[in-house]
DNA sequence: CATCCTATTATTCAAGCGTATAACAAGCTC
DNA sequence: GAGCTTGTTATACGCTTGAATAATAGGATG
């Protein structure tokens, strides 16, 4: 007797890798990185899971790409809250944007560690923490030395350097303390906060930022 | 015939307990949330698989005692740095600690950052995460409030809980990129970098921390 | 030294894992 | 509209997983 199969459609390259990537994000969010496996992953994208190996050489390879996906997509979101405007209006608003949803928002945190606990253990995952940080740090480190050049204040490399990986450094532990007990904070408090010591580290007057 | 079994030695209800948790730590930190299988922990703890389930009901109940375990080592070795000595110098100390070896450890991080992960999927790996939150947040608030103190500085409640839940978020980002990327930093960058913008923060004239 | 309790081993179970491969059908090409 | 390419389904394989259960032996108790 003839086997009956499942209709299906094609899609492009771009479209289903986009949408694999897309489910891999979803099921680790869901379920954590155990939770993501090849069935799971397949279901929620829609297709059965043999295809995931037309696609991807290996499961590695799939998280890989899912993990550079989430990072990019933070690295925009960020990059672009701090468009046009004055150079101030631009670094409050890059500050104020990674402590603030949607870059708060458990779901990213839940992502962002599954993704973080693998980079001692495997090389590939390092690489693309480096990158994203690399060209996190270089932003903000942009941000600065424009901000220091409008304002007429002489600041050598080193020092931009080095308030850049400070300033860095607040955000990413205010964005953990704020995405992690959400409830602990009252609706401003974070994004004040961390405009406030922004401008204490810089040593700038109280109030300069806002 | 006689099947003959391996012979073993019974521990006491203690031992045992820490010897499991110390295994599931290293498996995790070896080989990820993932390789930290029921028989991979068991054979690190040179026992056979049943035994866990003698001691912990659930598998998760076991990674529950070695999340806690994890963040009382850090709370205790953070914690006896910042032992003795005049106000400003367990300031610093603390401060130090933080983010100089053992606690900037990629091992430390890796179990850290699985851990983290699991906590928006699981309210019991929240709840202590929130607790060992607390508790550090709690330590830094008094370390400051000391100092102010100390100094004859008026600092009003909600101040110094802003200056501690600041410091915190620093003390955690300089953590993370200091272990995630050692290579980027010269030997005593991050500690000075770290003192450096606590002053900055808590608007003291710069040098007064060292 | 016999007894008893229970920590520990050994074995089994059903389920799920990542991967490999063969059959099928969607939809472009001519 | 016939033919061909290949994206997709379907199925199978060997292995590992967390958990449950039964059998054994360590070692304290009397």
């Amino acid at each position: 007797m003839a086997v009956t199969r499942r209709s299906y459609s094609r899609a492009t390259e771009t479209e289903r890798r986009e949408d694999l990537i897309a489910a891999t994000l979803d099921c680790i969010a869901e379920a954590g990185i155990q939770g993501a496996t090849v069935r799971q992953i397949a279901a929620r994208a829609g297709v059965t899971g043999g295809l995931i190996r037309h696609y991807f050489a290996t499961k590695d390879q799939m998280l890989q790409a899912a993990y550079r996906q989430l990072m990019d997509g933070i690295t925009e979101i960020t990059k672009a809250a701090a468009e046009g405007a004055d150079t101030k209006t631009r670094l409050r608003r890059f500050i104020v944007a990674n402590v603030t949803p949607p870059v708060t928002d458990s779901r990213t945190l839940s992502l962002w560690a599954a993704f973080i606990s693998h980079i001692p253990l495997d090389p590939a995952f390092a690489a693309i923490h480096r990158e994203s940080y690399l060209s996190f740090l270089a932003e903000l480190e942009t941000l600065l030395v424009a901000f220091f050049a409008e304002r007429g204040r002489v600041a050598s490399e080193q020092e931009c350097r080095a308030y850049a990986i400070a300033v860095n450094g607040l955000i990413d532990g205010l964005w953990l303390e704020g995405t992690l007990a959400p409830d602990l904070f009252k609706n401003e408090e974070l994004s004040e906060t961390a405009i406030a010591s922004v401008e204490a580290m810089l040593r700038l007057p109280p109030g300069e930022l806002s």
